[in-house]
DNA sequence: GTTTTTATAACATAATCAATGTTAAGATTT
DNA sequence: AAATCTTAACATTGATTATGTTATAAAAAC
């Protein structure tokens, strides 16, 4: 079987690249003079302000006279401009894993995660779907998709993440039920996932109860971070995805505890 | 005051306006050759194809071995695509007008128009807002906007009006209130507006009854067109915009009835 | 108030992405 | 099996978006 091309493409621009590239600069320098930045990678100035703009919107940094100065880190960690273009392989792998528990017929939850969007750009194969969401991106890309039906989740919009969160959202959910729910993590410890904000936390505890099977998806940078409100313990998942980089002796210690881990192998 | 140049910009694709006119052409007749429509616009049968799929997709006719056949035309008129690119001028005076009622710090309901669509590009002269909003088009162009705070409707996607709608979007429309509705319809006749799906009455009503103070917006082609559902009479909304097209009998008629009906002038 | 520095606006150019056309292969109908 | 229609794949064109440049405006420093 030749397994190399899947249509899902792990392609970053590279005004992308650079955006993230500067929010971690501005980051783990604390503060950066604009210049320095337009120097460092090689762009002009002006380019450097309309990319420091837009990360301003998102909460990530603050621009002021020449200078740009980092904001709260978990903000930054958590954000999908940070997150997308990372690890980006790996994520494809996971995809393609979570992509053999879907099955035609069933409507599936999808939350706000970097990993799931590679997975949303394969769901045609197993169409017909109803795809329920609050990520904004997700439901762009499912948009005219033949065969899958989308069931968008309101609430007032969050810009770091691309998706609508909050009580609105969470109640909407309650009244729905779903065959699988397709959920990612920003933190994982002590077989705990963790996840920086409240409204994430109360939307995807909502998720979580309407879906009859659960399947989290870890990168494995996740078992690094740490995150301050938790979500649910692992083995409460059905599966749970890592990929190929994940230390063996995190594997162990979840599979000693009964949870199904499954590895997936880049190719 | 220079008022000739806006920000929005009255432009429709030429791919679009070629779909609407494909529409157009299969909605008269009742059925097309493929063939003949690939001579008719100059283009090659391939792009003919994709434009049928596309319009096939949201519902609005049926392909079948080298004929292109209408289905029904209620929801050929009601559609995006055929709406979009109709008219423009007179959309943009109509936005430009229900401009003036918008006022910083609002909170307002913009429903599925193309008109609105128009007025949505000019709000970030009126931010600080909160944007309450069912339409995936809407949601995006506020996407990352400054001083915008956006609201999403969830609900069941519906491709003919690329918005949310059903009994889940007018549920949660409930739980709001705002201070202004923006809102369009399909036809008007007897001084009453219609609609064409059961779903559209649902969503709009609950967008009419949480709105404080309520703006119709209407180009003069609304007077010609019946749809099936009621929504409202014209006398329960604040303002009524129309353009000015419209015959001056029937503005008179509506004014008779104490309907504020304001006239949009083109630029 | 003036000078210096930084930020924005406006336009020109370059790079990327989307739309179209062409050809060939695959389905369907006759 | 032949004819007709549809789809897939790639090349080409066209359009959009991103970037750079320059000029102007705003803000801070003096």
């Amino acid at each position: 079987m030749d397994e190399n091309n899947t249509g899902a493409e792990p392609y970053v621009s590279k005004q992308q690249a650079r955006q993230r590239a500067i929010a971690d600069a501005v980051l783990t320098e604390g503060s950066v003079r604009i210049e320095a930045l337009a120097e460092k990678f090689g762009t002009s100035l002006m380019t450097v302000h309309r990319d420091l703009d837009e990360l301003e919107d998102r909460g990530l940094l603050r621009k002021s006279r020449g200078l740009a100065t980092a904001l709260s880190s978990t903000l930054v960690e958590s954000s999908d401009v940070y997150r997308r273009g990372q690890e980006t392989p790996a994520k494809l792998a996971i995809a393609k894993a979570a992509l053999e528990f879907i099955e035609p017929g069933q409507s599936l939850i999808i939350d706000d995660s970097t990993t799931a969007l590679h997975l949303v750009k394969m769901l045609h194969e197993k169409a017909p779907l109803t795809v329920i969401t609050n990520v904004l991106t997700v439901m762009n890309e499912l948009n005219g998709v033949r065969g899958i039906s989308l069931v968008g989740l309101g609430g007032t919009y969050h810009n770091w993440c691309s998706a609508f969160m909050g009580a609105m959202t969470a109640e909407s959910i309650n009244r729905l039920r779903a065959d699988l729910l397709i959920m990612s993590t920003a933190a994982i410890s002590d077989g705990m996932c963790f996840h920086q904000s409240e409204e994430a936390v109360a939307t995807k505890r909502a998720m979580f109860e309407v879906a009859s099977k659960r399947i989290l998806l870890v990168d494995h940078t996740k078992f690094e971070r740490r995150a301050l409100h938790a979500l649910a313990s692992l083995d409460e998942f059905d599966h749970v995805i890592v990929d190929a980089q994940t230390k063996p002796d995190e594997i162990e210690k979840l599979r000693s505890q009964g949870i199904d881990i499954i590895v997936a192998q880049a190719m």
